[in-house]
Parts: C-alpha cells; sequence; structure tokens
DNA sequence: GTCTATACATCGATAGAC
DNA sequence: GTCTATCGATGTATAGAC
C-alpha cells in the first residue's frame, strides 16, 4: 500500500510536469504555428529546461501531435453542445435557433478555440492525422448528434437528414470563418440574428405540400 | 522611340525575373507554409541567386505579401464562376445545382487552391491583411453575385438574399473543407449529388403558402 | 543587376554534470 | 530526472566582386 501510494506520486508529479509543457505547447503553438514556434519558447513558457521537454515528448513533431490530439480529445469537446433535454417538447424551430446560436456565442468568442482551428487547417497537409482526428473526435459526434434529432422529428419532413445537417453546419461554420478567422466582419458585415432565422426557417419551412 | 523601346525591354526581362521569383515562391509556400519556407529554397526553385530575391522584395514576409495578393488578385479569381448568360431562362433550381457542383467540381479536384485556403486561414491571425484580402477579392465578389441572383428571383420568395447567400456557400465551403482539406471523405462520406439536391430543394422549396 | 561568400542569430537535438 | 552547455545545421539578410 506504501508502495502504491509512493507510486502514485510519483505518477501524479511526472503528470503534472508533462501537463504544464503541455500547457506551454498549447499557448506557442496556437500562437504562432507549428514551423515558427521554438522548443526554447515551449520549454520557457513551461518552465522547464528544453531537455526536459524532450526527455518527456521525444522529438517536436511528437509534442505537437501529442497536443493537438489531447485539445480535440479533452479541451474543445466541450465546444460541441447538445440541445437541452426539454427540446423534445418545443417547436424545433426555436430548438435549431438556441442551439445556433450558442454555437456561434461560443464559436466567436474563443480565440483559443479560434486559434485551433487555424492551425489545424493550416497544418492539415502536413500532418492529416491531427485533420481527422478533429474530423473524428469534433466534427463527426456533432453532425451524429444533429442528425438523430432530425431523424426524430419527421413533422420537419426531412427526406435526407445527414445532408441538412451539413447544411446546418455548414451555414455556421463558414459565417464563424469569414466574420472572425479571416477578419471580414467590417467587409461584409451581416447580423447573426438575419442568418440564423434564415438557416431555420428554411429547415422548418415544411414545404406546405 | 528607341528610348522607349529599350525601357520596355528593360522593363519586360524586370518583370519577367520577379514572375519567375513569384512563381516559385508560389510552390515553396504553398507546400511548406510561411515559416517553414525558406529563402534559400525559393531562389533555388526560381532559379535565381537567393541576393536577387531580396533585391527584388526586400525582405521574406513583403515577398509573401505580394504573392498572397497576387494569388487573390490574378489566379484565383476565375475560381470563381458566375451563372450561365442563358440561365434567366432556365428553372433557378437547375441553375443552382449547376452552379452548385460546379463550385464544387472546381473546388474538389484543384490541390494547389486547397493549399491556398490553407496557407490563408492558417496565417489569418498573423497576416490578417491578407485573409481580408481573400475576403475582398474572392468571398466578396462571388457573395455580391449570387445575391444579385437571388434579388432578381423574386418568385423564389427569398425574404432575406444576404443571408441565403450565406447558407448556399456555407454548405459547400465546408462539404469541400471537411472532405478534402481536412481528409474526412473515407470518416464522414456523403454523396456530393445529395448535398446539392438538398440544398437547392431548401432555397427552391417556395415555402407553398 | 546578379552573383558568391559570409555574418550573425536561432533552430532541433543531445552530452554530461549533478 | 532535470539541469546547463554546446553541437552542427540552417535560417534571414547583406557585403562586396564582377
Amino acid at each position: 500500500m506504501n508502495k502504491i501510494k509512493t507510486k502514485n506520486t510519483q505518477r501524479t508529479k511526472s503528470e503534472a510536469k508533462a501537463e504544464a509543457i503541455l500547457k506551454g505547447a498549447m499557448k506557442e503553438f496556437l500562437a504562432n504555428g507549428y514551423a515558427a514556434t521554438s522548443m526554447d519558447k515551449v520549454a520557457k513558457t513551461a518552465g522547464v529546461s528544453k531537455a526536459t521537454v524532450y526527455s518527456y515528448f521525444g522529438d517536436k513533431e511528437s509534442l505537437f501531435n501529442a497536443l493537438i490530439q489531447n485539445l480535440a480529445k479533452d479541451k474543445f469537446q466541450t465546444a460541441m453542445i447538445l440541445p437541452e433535454s426539454e427540446s423534445a417538447e418545443k417547436e424545433p424551430k426555436l430548438v435549431l435557433q438556441q442551439l445556433a446560436t450558442k454555437i456561434l456565442e461560443n464559436g466567436m468568442k474563443d480565440r483559443t478555440f479560434q486559434n485551433f482551428i487555424r492551425i489545424i487547417i493550416g497544418e492539415s497537409g502536413r500532418f492529416p492525422e491531427l485533420a481527422q482526428a478533429y474530423v473524428n473526435n469534433l466534427a463527426k459526434p456533432a453532425i451524429k448528434m444533429l442528425t438523430q434529432y432530425f431523424k426524430s422529428h419527421p413533422e420537419l419532413d426531412l427526406p435526407d437528414a445527414e445532408a441538412i445537417v451539413r447544411v446546418f453546419m455548414g451555414t455556421l461554420v463558414y459565417y464563424m470563418m469569414l466574420q472572425e478567422l479571416m477578419h471580414g466582419k467590417d467587409i461584409i458585415p451581416l447580423e447573426s440574428d438575419r442568418l440564423v432565422n434564415t438557416l431555420t426557417d428554411l429547415i422548418t419551412a415544411n414545404k406546405g405540400k
């Protein structure tokens, strides 16, 4: 039991240091991108020596991989918002409006998340596995969840739920991308309410046949 | 006249060399990103010495700026496809289907264009002016053109043409991004025809009131 | 004007002290 | 295990020959 305790303490210490390194790596990589981030900077920001960084993560590429996989699996999982439990009884148009508004609100203000998206896309050519980690851990669950919602509301009369989900998500992502990531807010302004209203109207219009 | 001729010849030569440098810079920057591209590599790919590159473009940042602005203004302007002139007489649903299909076809196969998008987004935090050049020269004209089309078809009964355009473009861009840029093709497959059909159906459904 | 050669800083990674 | 010190390679940028 004493042995176990000691072991746990050691592991905790190690994990604490590994976490400090990951935290420093996050700040630097998200701010400067992969190539422009030096291991010296990561070590200094993490408060350890460069040799310690290497002893924990092997090399720069492995550290970057560990960081991004970690962010995709843990940190930004919360970016996916589920329709609340009471939503089953509410009007679909209202549920979708609230969902879209929440997604936009969360995404438009979170600079860290925006930098995460920037680096994932920017490095998706050179680190395809990291882009796929994003797809698997963030995009795919969100799509599945929304698809399930649409399929559970046959009164919406949507013949292709999977495709509708892409319209829904694509509209919101493209808006965040143009207005925030690409700094288009003042060049091509558009109120988010107009977008959300138009989008949810299109989906719930019911084609009146 | 002789003087002028000489001057023109000189300028042509200079411009030819500047073009060669830009061509080399394009290959390297689009393949490796900004930070990971060295001026040595650019010079070698362009077939000139490094000093010549610096004498033409000052420093690395200026060269990158010149290149991306050039690509946004000239090379990828063609990525924007106009509805054909006869389209005024055709069914809107058919026009939109053909337009969406064309946009997807052009975007999904063009690796150079995909790398251009990758670097624009990836560097949009550190080079906001370049992201805005993309918005001004590529996104904004496309949006304006489509908005004009929707406004000229009142029978579609679209209360907010600007917002509808964002839905249209966003759906297509998000699809290209997930399937191609982020290598999600095999993880979350979806036939482009289903997407295009669903999208154009939504817009032309006419709400049957 | 265009080249070669080089200055000077910083990179990723490791050896060796403790 | 974690540090300091340092290696060789490579980066941006420029000086000087022609």
